[in-house]
DNA sequence: CTGAAAGCGCTTACAG
DNA sequence: CTGAAAGCGCTTACAG
């Protein structure tokens, strides 16, 4: 036989009262005004039964679950999207819903979909929804899909980037791209901001060039770049891993940096005061852009689909690259 | 009026069946032969109604489901550990399990507990259960918690970074520790690891300084190693992160790594190869370690407690800096 | 091959 | 203040 469940009839049974009235003590209806001694009693069975609502049933009763299911590709997971999640999990939890995330986003043919096994109140989107298969893998959940607009904020980035190197006396632009595919709409996003600043301050448009994440694959990619464009020059790197891929190939080909070249990176990862020169980046300050995700979630999961997320803001982390 | 869901009645009466047909041909039930017309007809009404089964309905009924909560702290959560997720997840969906990941395991007072929201039919724990806090926290889920003990591969790691270095001709040995807290439990097992391969190499013990994450603590902490210990080291540390401050502290104090003195991390991070000089360090090769998880998994969500997870096989990754 | 009915565990009008 | 009863949406014996 297998594990019988304990349920709230049991802990009535054990306190001598109705499962109404275990309901009412256990979620402490304020609508109801029952006897201490009762509640007490109550609370005491279910503590030495060690009974725990079924989440299902109380789910199917209400008609809607507080679950939030935040769903991102596993390359966008690092320290910083962490400590985010955890900050909007926190918040979230604080108005009673729970926030779980789902890492990967494509499915493949016969993999079974998350919505079998629940069902959130809502779907936040880190993902790239241009992509059908995605696309239709978030419909699938069939509840409102708020969606993190990073192309906007891609675009942001790239125009910072610019904007500092101009301001430090550069005129002639690199973009140096990741090698990854999977990014590949958030790199355009990036170049796109790079073209946009360039064209608006009149310098000549940016040259592109892939940098892959290997020691020799940078030392090539350094190569053709300088093959391509004269010294001195403002490399406006995808993020801060192609920032330190860079680096690395500038120290091999014993270019100094800052004075001929000048790198600047994205995103502020913990280790980028750690590069040889420490390098110059751009820093997402998401809490008040996370706050206003809160009330976005709230409010989709209780009414109407919402507005589009709000831009997160930036700022230029100075150091000695750039 | 609230929005009304769409039930498998509905479907039911718009393909002019019973709800027990519908059931059997969305499920696909091989115990009833539906007549492929009748089968078509609900497909379709399905389809166009755009009806999707109610997950909670679904697993009341079944007194299970197929959902498995990973429980990690923030601070774990870094490139590798999302491939590792994405993999994990993958393997589980396969077999009709949905993998989702709570970040985040301590509660403060006042924040609703996951349980409220969902019921898992497994926990899998890579948070430190010594912390009773945290201990309650998994225990408030009511189901099997899997472990997996980042304690004994710790140990492990820090008896091959000792190794490494001694056939290398390292014969004192640094562990070069990290400032955060929350990862203690963690650090400390490496320590264990480097103290007992220092004593069975008969190398003295390891002299122990905490690596500041910044730039002047970095420093300070290489002067403090060097007032203690005299060259040629060796420096354990914990993970690639503190590698490079203590790499870059190095460089800044004019001392040449790997002749006098040779550095060794633990994860292999993506950019590790792009330090100066390359970082050799230990990778973790989880692809066996994580089919076995999946195994226990399957096996704890249908019966019985399960037995400890397996070791995760460790390899070095030589480069340059040891 | 198909349908009427029971029941999973919970909450909440409703009647007392 | 307390309890009996209905019903959320689903699946599955069971009867036809």
């Amino acid at each position: 036989m297998a594990k019988q469940r304990l349920t709230s009839a049991d802990v009535a049974r054990a306190s001598g009262v109705s499962q109404a009235t275990v309901s009412y003590v256990l979620n402490n209806d304020p609508r109801q005004s029952i006897p201490p001694e009762t509640r007490e009693r109550v609370l005491k069975a279910a503590r030495t039964l060690g009974y725990r609502p079924f989440a299902p049933a109380r789910v199917l009763r209400a008609g809607y679950s507080r679950l939030v299911l935040l769903v991102a590709q596993f390359e966008q997971v690092d320290p910083n999207f962490a400590r985010d999640l955890h900050y909007l999990q926190t918040g979230l939890a604080g108005h009673g819903y729970s926030l779980i995330c789902h890492v990967g986003a494509h499915m493949t043919a016969g993999l079974t979909h998350p919505s079998v096994n629940l069902t959130p109140a809502v779907v936040i989107s880190c993902v790239d929804e241009t992509d059908p298969a995605i696309a239709a893998f978030l419909r699938q959940f069939g509840v409102p899909v708020l969606s993190i607009s990073t192309v906007t904020s891609g675009q942001a980035v790239g125009r910072i980037q610019v904007t500092h190197l101009a301001q430090h006396g550069r005129r002639r632009m690199v973009f140096a791209a990741p090698e990854r595919r999977d990014v590949q709409r958030l790199v355009q996003a990036r170049l796109d901001g790079v073209r946009q600043e360039c064209s608006e301050l009149a310098l000549e448009p940016p040259f592109v060039q892939v940098v892959p994440l290997s020691r020799s694959g940078s030392r090539e990619a350094i190569a053709k770049i300088l093959a391509h464009r004269s010294l001195p020059l403002g490399i406006c790197c995808y993020n801060d891993e192609v920032a330190f891929a860079v680096l690395a190939a500038l120290s091999d080909a014993g270019i100094p940096v800052s004075d001929s070249v000048a790198v600047i990176g994205c995103d502020d990862i913990p280790i980028a005061q750690f590069s040889i020169p420490p390098l110059t980046t751009i820093a997402f300050n998401n809490r008040q852009f996370l706050d206003l995700l809160i009330e976005n979630v709230l409010a989709a999961s209780q009414a109407e689909p919402t507005q589009e997320a709000p831009q997160i803001p930036l700022s230029v982390v100075m150091r000695a690259s750039a």
